[in-house]
DNA sequence: AAGACGAAAGTGGTTGA
DNA sequence: TCAACAACTTTCGTCTT
């Protein structure tokens, strides 16, 4: 969870000048030395509390007590409201009741009941996917607060689902691709990423764009790759930043073209379709993706290595 | 026969006038 | 708002192992 927060920049890496300048927006830092900019993982912790502004001061009280919007009450009590329940209780719980209650009542029974069909919804692509809490927790709080600002309208509850769900992984660095998303709350692949795409510029959630090495990991057990492969195929792709093949392109397609040459190096061949099922990318693409890492890393030398072995 | 390679045409999204 | 554009996909034919 600290993880996120423990590497932020303070130096610049090229010229180490410390004239860095956060963009909030975009969710970039730039040098203002030497005008590079850092990509390091970053998140934009403020909007959270930009959003509950305004909407109003009293939604603030959340701050203080944990709740958890991966129930659609946030963890408090549904049956509310029981004339019958306030008699039994003494003064301390009575305010808490009327709090409770007041809380309850700012919630419209048809936003309620919307959440409530959601996030069970939500859990269930959740599960599938075998996400950790914390992502849970985060889409759904991103659905929650779509719902509150009526950015559901006009879309499927599913596919907004889906979209929050995708952001939030996109946040935590646990990237699935959008096949997998498609495959596991079915909803088209097309539909998700304008939903998502919606939702995040609505909410001004900003998101940066996924590392490919993020994707290394679940790929390479996918394919049954030993930890050599994985490693080497790391290497591989900060030699390619290095080059610059990496911007503009998706990172799942140089991701598994990284896998496929590393696979070849260590003799762990795998067929560019094998690859590129797991990878949710086309065959061409990771020829593409692979013609480019031969050109540019003079990556041949290391693999008719290993061709030669193997005669031997 | 299967996999690798490459060309050509099509798709959805971004960008710049 | 529309057209140009880049990245990626689909499809298909050819070459290699």
């Amino acid at each position: 969870m600290a993880s996120q927060q423990q590497n932020m920049v303070k130096k610049c890496p090229e010229c180490g000048g410390i004239n860095l300048f956060w963009n909030r927006e975009k969710g970039e830092v730039i040098c203002k030395d030497c005008g590079l900019v850092i990509e390091d993982k970053m998140v934009d912790f403020s909007q959270e509390w930009r959003e509950f502004d305004s909407e109003g001061s009293e939604k603030r009280r959340r701050s203080g007590a944990p709740m958890t919007y991966t129930q659609y009450d946030q963890g408090l009590g549904t049956e509310v409201g029981q004339k019958g329940d306030l008699l039994r209780l003494g003064n301390k719980d009575r305010n808490k009741f009327f709090r409770l209650r007041k809380w309850q009542y700012r919630i419209s029974t048809a936003i309620e009941r919307n959440l409530k069909l959601a996030l069970a919804e939500l859990k269930r692509v959740s599960s599938y996917l075998k996400l950790p809490k914390s992502v849970e927790e985060e889409s759904a709080r991103i659905y929650t607060l779509a719902v509150q600002r009526g950015l559901v309208r006009g879309r499927s509850m599913e596919s907004v689902v889906a979209g929050a769900l995708y952001a939030a992984c996109r946040r935590h660095d646990v990237p699935r691709t959008l096949d997998e998303l498609s495959e596991a709350s079915g909803i088209e692949k097309k539909e998700i990423g304008r939903t998502y795409r919606f939702v995040t510029r609505e909410l001004g959630i900003t998101i940066l764009p996924s590392n490919p090495a993020d994707y290394i990991a679940r790929f390479s057990s996918a394919l049954k790759l030993s930890a050599e492969t994985q490693s080497k195929s790391i290497e591989i792709l900060e030699m390619a930043q290095k080059h610059e093949l990496t911007s503009g392109r998706g990172p799942t397609g140089i991701a598994a073209a990284a896998l496929y040459v590393s696979a070849l190096i260590h003799g762990e061949k795998r067929t560019q379709r094998e690859v590129a099922d797991v990878a949710g990318v086309t065959e061409v693409t990771i020829r593409n993706r692979y013609k480019e890492l031969l050109d540019k890393l003079g990556l041949e030398k290391d693999i008719k290595k290993t061709k030669k072995k193997k005669k031997r």
